[in-house]
Formats: structure tokens, sequence, C-alpha cells
DNA sequence: TGTTCTATCGAACAAGCGTTCCACGCGGGA
DNA sequence: TCCCGCGTGGAACGCTTGTTCGATAGAACA
């Protein structure tokens, strides 16, 4: 792979900063007028070039059909998570319903699609309170959750413990009829109690804090 | 903001499919064949209204140019920040060189860019231990920071103390030629020092945990 | 000096493309 | 019944756009 050459260089930045401004790639001619080049067959030939070279994708006859393959200024698939509600010690963690699932929902938070590692039945509520701290989650902490009523041993779970009418974040451990919450915080006790009084709500995907 | 008729939302959903697949908007007649929509005037005719709803922008007379404004779908430029190393009680907290900027480092986490806010000298590093949970952070969680040797009162810094030789996460309020600092758990006391002790090493942007 | 490769230039072609116009059917309201 | 808005169909217009072709000039090399 040869080095670029200044014009092959200026040419994607173009493209770079166009995609960026206006969500679709430019037209050869636009390409050539931004980086004053007299014809367009040269546009052409050192798109060639670039493509060549693998850092762009053409789709061959298709107008504006550019596609950056560098890493640098590629644009991802962001996820939008809808937050739901808030959680609290003393309140049922929301559930998501059909309506919530709209993606055009006011309050979002859009992460990358990694921190959601292909789930699909993800939501996302914020933390009220300090009651969480034994989880080493902070009040106005985001917690992303993944909607399901089956967890593995050692994940941790939002818990909704019927008899003490209390929602909590814990690793849970099943033992026998019991079931230990382990909280994350290690230097802290778990609670023990019996299986059918623990109603998981989710499984916590990640948990984020932005001051 | 009326409601979107099954036509409506049907091509939104395939402009969304078209681009994630080819990374650029898809024509007039490629809508119309995938919705099967008889002619390209209803096609337009409903991209109107999208548009009207402030669903799509369209760059009138200009081939290909639909772009989403909805989150969820949307392309976002993601930021690829560098992880440079692990911080722990006892050690230096490391500090990025002009090498680790590289984002062609192998050690990167993608967010998006509303949760760097704009900043571009940020980046991460993987909480070692569990020396930091009064800052209720985990081991294993992940820490977002901005290179700065300055910080307003009240901002969640990563600090090393000299005297001590002890790195710490902790909220810092300046008080007089004393510092203190205040631990994320409202439940655990402040330290107090000397400001000459304390060398502020970045401020926290984010924290992360992927369990 | 002749050859070859690279890069450029201008023009033209043909297909792709957004737009526009007119016509039709349907349903609701006056 | 007439009228009007809404959604649809079909076709044509004219600009946009990717592509192609022939010609040219300079550099490197034998």
């Amino acid at each position: 792979m040869k080095e670029l050459s200044p014009k092959q260089q200026r040419i994607l930045d173009f493209i770079r900063e166009f995609i960026s401004e206006h969500d679709y790639p430019p037209s050869i001619r636009q390409i050539q007028e931004a980086c004053v080049i007299s014809s367009t067959s040269v546009v052409d030939y050192n798109l060639r070039i670039l493509e060549k070279n693998g850092l762009i994708r053409r789709d061959r006859e298709v107008s504006r059909a550019i596609e950056l393959l560098t890493p640098a200024g590629r644009r991802q698939r962001v996820v939008a998570v809808p937050i739901i509600g808030t959680i609290a010690a003393g309140q049922p963690i929301p559930v998501p319903t059909e309506e919530t699932w709209s993606t055009y929902s006011e309050d979002v938070i859009e992460l990358p699609p990694d921190m959601v590692g292909g789930r699909d039945n993800v939501y996302a509520v914020r933390v009220k309170g300090d009651s969480m701290i034994d989880a080493l989650v902070n009040d106005g902490d985001i917690v992303v959750m993944e909607q399901t009523a089956a967890a593995a041993d050692g994940e941790m779970v939002a818990a909704w413990l019927k008899q003490e009418q209390e929602a909590t974040l814990k690793k849970l451990y099943r033992e026998g009829s019991r079931v230990r919450l382990q909280p994350a915080n290690a230097t802290m006790q778990p609670i023990y109690t019996e299986a059918g009084n623990v109603e998981v709500q989710g499984k916590v995907v990640t948990v984020i804090r932005v001051p």
C-alpha cells in the first residue's frame, strides 16, 4: 500500500467532513469542486486508488455510493436505550411496556453497540437516592438492564423483594430453596431470603455515572 | 404531529435498514421497489410527510439526500477513548503521553460523543482492586478521565497523594491552604490534607461498569 | 531518443434520479 | 349532490451523476 498523495488525502478529508455535515456522501462533482480539481475523471482516478488501498468502498454506477472504511471518522450505529423511569429502594422497579420501547421516546441514552452486547430488550433506569450504594451505585447513576426473569448464578440483577417491598441491586446465587443476594461491595454482608420472595426484574448490563 | 401510516413506517424502517447496510441513503426508486409502491410520486409524497414530522431531513434536488433525524438507527461519530492502563491505590495514576493518544491503539473503548462532552484530551483507566469503593468504583470498572491539572470545587478528580503515595478518586474542595477530599459515598468521611500534598491528575468524566 | 508509467484534462454519453403534472377513486361534510 | 382533502397512479421532463474515451504532458529509465 503506497502513501497517499496530497490530493488523495484532501479528497479523503473532504469526504469525511461532508458526511459528518450532511449524513450522506458527496457526489464526484462535489468532490471535484471542493478540492479544486479540474475534471471529474481525475476524481474518479483518485477514488479508484483510495478504493484499491482499502480506505473507501464504492458501489459502481450508484450515485454518492462512497463508504468510508477507515477507523477514524467511521460512523457506527448507536443504540438508543430508553430511560423508562427511576429506581429507588422503596419503589417497584419500572418494567418496560410496549409503549416505552418506542425509540421515539424523549428520554434515551445512546450507547455504542458493544456495550449492550447485541441484546435488544434493553432499557435503562435512573437511580434515585443513596439506597444502592451497597451495589456501588450512586444517586443519579444510570443502570442499563436487560429484561429477563431468568438469571444465572452470580449475575447482578435488579430484584424486587415482595415481603420487604423493596427494590435492590445484588448478585444472585441460588442455594437450594433459598437465595443469597450478595452486594457488589465485597466488604458488605449478603442477604438470605426465600426464593419465592425474590422477583427478578432484569439483569444489569451496564452502570454508567456521568457526574 | 400525526401518527405514521403503515406505509410511512415501512419507508422509515427501510431507510434505516438500507443505511445500516450500505452507509449511504437509498434513492427514491429504491424505496419504491423495496416497499412495493407503485409510483415514485407516492414515495415523494410520503417522504414529505416524514420530513414535515421531523423524522427525516432532505436536501432538495440532490440524490440520496435523506438524513435520519430519529435517535434510533441514526449514526453518530463514535469517539475512541484509549485505555492507557490500570489504576490502583498504591500505584501512580498512568498519565497519557503522545503515543497513547493514538486511536489505533489496541485497547480502546468507544463512547458516544455526548458522554465525553466535546472534550478531546480524554483517556480511560481500568480500576484494579477494591480500594476505590469509597468512590463507588468497583474492581474492573472503567474510569474515563479528562487530563487536566485544574479542577473546580466539587468535581471528582483522580488525585495522587504524594506523602501517602496513594492514588484516590474523590471530590475536591479547596479550603484555604488545605484540601478536602470528599468520597462520593455520602456516608463516608472526608480526608483533609495540605494543598501541596495533592496532585490532580485528571477530572473524572464518566464511570462505566460492564460486569 | 524512445518507451512506459503516472497524472491530468475536456468532453460526451447514458443511466439514474428528483420533481412535477394531471388524472382517478374514495370518504366526509355542507 | 357537489366539493374538497387525501392518498394513489402513471408518465414525462430535465438536471445530476458515474463512467468512458481520446489526448496531453512530465518524469523515470534504458
